[in-house]
RNA sequence: GUCGCAGUAGCUCAGCUGGAUAGAGCAACGGUCUUCUAAACCGUAGGUCGAGCGUUCGAAUCGCUCCUGCGACACCA
């Protein structure tokens, strides 16, 4: 039920349908405090038109309208605030919800369309920092807010599995490298080649030299390179995937940089054809003036490729499998201007989905305001986050719920969810300057926060002993429910809005209001008391708890029943 | 230097397409567990919304200028 509609009608209807409800509809807003009512509109709009006070056109808004539908309808000042029939509408958004389950907030906008998403992508040989957190909880959160919204989706891990970095890799390998240390803890080992050989490439040039050499032996497809190019991949991938089964994150495909190695030589082909390649500087690059871009660099100046021609072998190989409406690429802010060049050159290629590609950057995590930087050690490891944050809430555990069942699991659930969470709740663009101690908190506007007034509610339907509620809802016009009930009737418009934004923090947010208005009602009112309205109380607990565990799985987190 | 993003309470951030007295959380201080999980609730204190000009009946929100921070600017990804 559009209740803003309804407002907007009765509104046009009291003044002759002068302006038209469409525009009025555009106007009606949600007053910010409760005594204002539950839906507003100034009557400013109308002073112009109609040549008189807004004070006054609002008097008369209220003496003409047919304010049967409402609760009641005042002017004040220059404002009409409508309150709605506290009754019917709980009655109404309860009933939706217990009938629609998980599904409530459903729609089929993106019906029949396709998207992909490229997301997460870790170098191989490297371990996950906080910044592939990023790119890994805002992708899969993005997948379900789009699936919500009726689209399906292709997360793609676009691992950067081939380049330079793996003839140096392997030059340190075969020098300082030890197979059974590779075996026991490969990503701790490899990086610490890695980084060694860039210590040492200070003083001795010639270990760059070698490893151009086994860069170009890989290439060529020399069965020692390969060999160890895809132990490291092996290793490193399974490494990678216990990572993304802590987090509760799958992918469709893993078509890393190697996969796109054939599908490079046909791009270069075409944007010869199409006359967009020249010379400069001994490169060939795309001219974008046009669009007020810097050139792109597409082959260099020794014949090899660069990122930009694979990721344009990547949009095309995408656009041919999967036609997608949109291809978007969850990766930091830094790159902005990068995708405009990718974005661009695919247009001038004519490539169909060239509109659809998105950059949806994120902002950069720093650790005392500087930038993280694996060659220089100075990374904060994922994994070590995570296990922290998990100690920390088995820890919570002990203390506040000894004799809580399958302690290990829910301590994965909170510990998780708090990090996942805190990535989450703000805006993607924000940057971030990490503190663990910041980001291993339980209290106040946290993951476990929501998570807690989830558990609290199935606490009480336990308790309840009521098996199954009714799918058509009672009434409910107590005034400390009301908040609760409007947060609820709000779901569907957050979820078009995250899809539209491609902003889960909309959805972050929503939950901490919903958690919020539903703690503060747990502590005002006793549900389970025995009076005519328990039944209608305990349908508003069960909409709670569907809707902020749905609202937790779009963000990709957890919901336990007990903490 | 050019372009992009940001600047709101001590700290971290909300503030929807401009609207009614600028809101949370953390930290500080003070209350609330014999009653549905105190990972909670209630209260106190805390702000020239970076600065200025402009548009408007009305600006934290839109435009311009400036200041500060971060980032990107061809052979890395």
């Amino acid at each position: 039920m559009d209740y803003r509609q309804q407002v907007a009608d009765a509104v046009a209807d009291s003044i002759n349908n002068q302006i038209s409800t469409n525009d009025i509809y555009g106007k009606i807003e949600k007053p910010k405090t409760p005594e204002n009512g539950d839906l507003a509109f100034p009557a400013f709009i109308l002073a112009k038109e109609l040549h008189k006070a807004p004070q006054m056109i609002a008097q008369d808004i209220v003496n003409n309208i047919d304010g049967s539908q409402f609760d009641k309808v005042v002017a004040v000042g220059p404002y009409v605030n409508f309150f709605l029939d506290k009754g019917k509408v709980s009655k109404q958004v309860m009933s939706d919800i217990l009938t629609d389950k998980e599904h409530y907030g459903d729609n089929y906008d993106g019906k029949d369309q396709t998207v992909t998403i490229d997301m997460s992508s870790p170098n191989i040989a490297k371990p996950m920092s906080m910044g592939h957190l990023r790119s890994t909880v805002i992708g899969n959160s993005i997948s379900e807010i789009l699936k919500k919204n009726g689209y399906k989706t292709v997360k793609d891990n676009h691992l950067g599995d081939w380049g330079t970095q793996f003839g140096k890799l392997i030059t340190a390998y075969l020098k300082w490298g030890n197979e059974d240390d590779v075996k026991r803890d490969p990503i701790h080992y490899l990086v610490q080649y890695y980084v060694k050989f860039h210590k040492e490439d200070q003083k001795d040039p010639e270990l760059d030299e070698e490893a151009r050499e086994w860069f170009k032996k890989l290439e060529d497809g020399d069965p020692e390179a390969t060999k160890l190019w895809k132990w490291f991949r092996d290793v490193s991938l399974k490494a990678f995937n216990n990572t993304y089964k802590t987090l509760g994150v799958s992918f469709d495909t893993y078509n890393g940089e190697s996969f796109y190695n054939d599908k490079m030589d046909e791009v270069v082909d075409i944007l010869k054809k199409d006359g967009l390649l020249q010379e400069s500087q001994g490169a060939q690059v795309v001219d974008l003036s046009d669009d007020n871009l810097n050139p792109a660099l597409i082959l260099k100046s020794d014949g090899a490729s660069l990122y930009i021609t694979r990721d344009i072998a990547t949009a095309l190989y995408r656009e041919r499998t999967y036609h997608p409406v949109m291809n978007l690429y969850v990766v930091g802010s830094e790159q902005t201007n990068y995708f405009h060049q990718l974005k661009a050159v695919l247009k001038k290629m004519g490539v169909e989905n060239a509109d659809g590609v998105h950059h949806i950057p994120f902002g950069l995590i720093t650790v005392n305001g500087k930038k993280l930087s694996t060659r220089r050690g100075n990374i904060i490891l994922l994994n070590q986050v995570l296990d922290e944050s998990i100690a920390m809430a088995k820890q919570q555990i002990a203390e506040k719920n000894p004799d809580l069942p399958n302690k290990d699991e829910v301590a994965k659930q909170v510990g998780v969810g708090a990090i996942i969470f805190g990535d989450l709740k703000s805006e993607r663009i924000n940057s971030i300057d990490f503190v663990l101690e910041d980001q291993l908190k339980f209290e106040g506007e946290t993951g476990p926060y929501v998570q807690y007034a989830h558990a609290r509610s199935e606490s009480i339907l336990r308790k309840s002993g009521k098996k199954e509620l009714n799918e058509s809802a009672n009434e409910l016009t107590d005034e400390s429910a009301w908040e609760v009930i409007k947060l609820l009737q709000a779901f569907p418009e957050v979820v078009k809005q995250a899809r539209n934004e491609f902003e889960p923090s909309d959805v972050a947010k929503y939950s901490l209001r919903l958690a919020k208005a539903f703690n503060k009602y747990y502590a005002h009112s006793k549900i389970l008391a025995d009076d005519d309205e328990q039944d209608a109380r305990l349908d508003l607990v069960k909409s709670v708890a569907i809707v902020l565990k749905e609202s937790l799985r779009l963000l990709g987190i957890e919901a336990p029943d007990q903490m």
